[in-house]
DNA sequence: AAGGTATACAACCGCTTCACG
DNA sequence: TCGTGAAGCGGTTGTATACCT
């Protein structure tokens, strides 16, 4: 026995709104506000509407201040960077773009923004979803979602892959090589001269105010102090719960690389890339283990165990050639 | 000009989270 | 502490329009 509907389907309408309706929603919700009730609103004025529909609806389209239109490039450069740190999290996303909501920004990235910056990635085929969703079933990709290999992608472009002194552009460094962790001398001397900052010029230029380092670092952290293992905070006190405050020092750590609220106790402030090669790594295992395929089909996970898969998508998707 | 295809965006669906009794 | 229902969220679908052949 399922969960009740939230409302009568039957005598619910569907579709695009009216121009009637949309008068009929705005003028109450600015006269009397949602009454913290939107499944009872729409009975109230008489709207033949579900009240999620009715919700949604305002946040979208009928609410004061919000932007329709183009996307700026600074938007692009926000919504790309979030996007490589936390993934499909539209609402923290739309939350850094003031008039932008959560769906307008999945739509844009979806449609857009997504293709501008990956491009097309296999061959004359180009037709989309389908054929997208046709070449992931055909290729072996051992579970990961497009979305990862996406995130990965982007990633990859970000850091430099077109550097002559990227880690990508060192096959001896690629992660076939199972390094020991901490073994980086090699990237630390990159690091130190690149100083963390988008490595290849061209990319530089293509983002010139968005610091992609500290947020992506930060995939790390999602992974594993948070939500795998509690913390010694969350162990002996709790965590904070309150919404905005949780939710403001998230956008602060992805954003900026700290916690907010927490002055002495910075946990990503370390951008001396000491430990590049384990990051990139544990960047690589964050995006599959965080996948929710991944997660549906597996839930014990070794990092260990990952890395063969891994080398394969690297190859593949990333550089762009198979290996047997 | 017509039909097919691609694109953009609005809206829906269902799952998760949260608040409250 | 638990159950319930509303809100929030992200994935997906539907549809109008633009573009191409």
């Amino acid at each position: 026995m399922g969960r009740a509907p939230c409302c009568d389907k039957a005598n619910v309408k569907k579709g695009p709104w009216s121009p009637e309706e949309d008068a009929t929603l705005k003028a109450y919700i600015e006269e009397h506000g949602t009454g913290g009730n939107w499944i009872a609103l729409p009975h109230k004025i008489g709207l033949k509407r579900c009240g999620k529909s009715c919700r949604l609806r305002w946040l979208n389209y009928l609410r004061p201040n919000i932007k329709h239109g183009s996307f700026s490039e600074e938007e692009d450069n926000i919504i790309c960077s979030l996007y490589i740190s936390i993934g499909s999290r539209w609402s923290i996303i739309a939350a850094q773009l003031p008039g932008r909501t959560d769906n307008d920004i999945k739509n844009y990235w979806n449609t857009r923004l997504k293709k501008k910056l990956l491009g097309r990635r296999k061959g004359p085929h180009s037709r989309r979803s389908s054929d997208d969703q046709e070449s992931n079933k055909d290729g072996d990709n051992q579970g990961l979602s497009s979305a990862a290999i996406e995130r990965l992608q982007l990633h990859m472009q970000l850091q430099g892959l077109k550097s002559p002194f990227s880690f990508y552009n060192h096959p001896a460094l690629w992660p076939k090589v199972h390094l020991p962790l901490g073994e980086s001398s090699l990237l630390q001397d990159q690091c130190n001269n690149t100083n963390t900052s988008i490595a290849d010029p061209a990319m530089a230029q293509q983002f010139p105010s968005t610091s992609i380092d500290p947020p992506s670092r930060h995939a790390i952290d999602d992974f594993a102090p948070t939500q795998m293992v509690p913390s010694q905070d969350e162990e002996q006190g709790g965590m904070e719960n309150s919404a905005n405050g949780f939710m403001q020092d998230e956008i602060d750590e992805l954003l900026f690389g700290r916690q907010g609220g927490q002055e002495e106790e910075v946990q990503f402030s370390e951008l001396d890339c000491l430990k590049e090669m384990d990051y990139e790594r544990n960047s690589l295992n964050w995006w599959a283990n965080n996948d929710s395929d991944v997660r549906s089909s597996s839930n014990s996970w070794d990092s260990d165990s990952f890395l063969p898969p891994l080398d394969q998508i690297f190859q593949e998707y990333v550089m762009g050639y198979h290996v047997q």
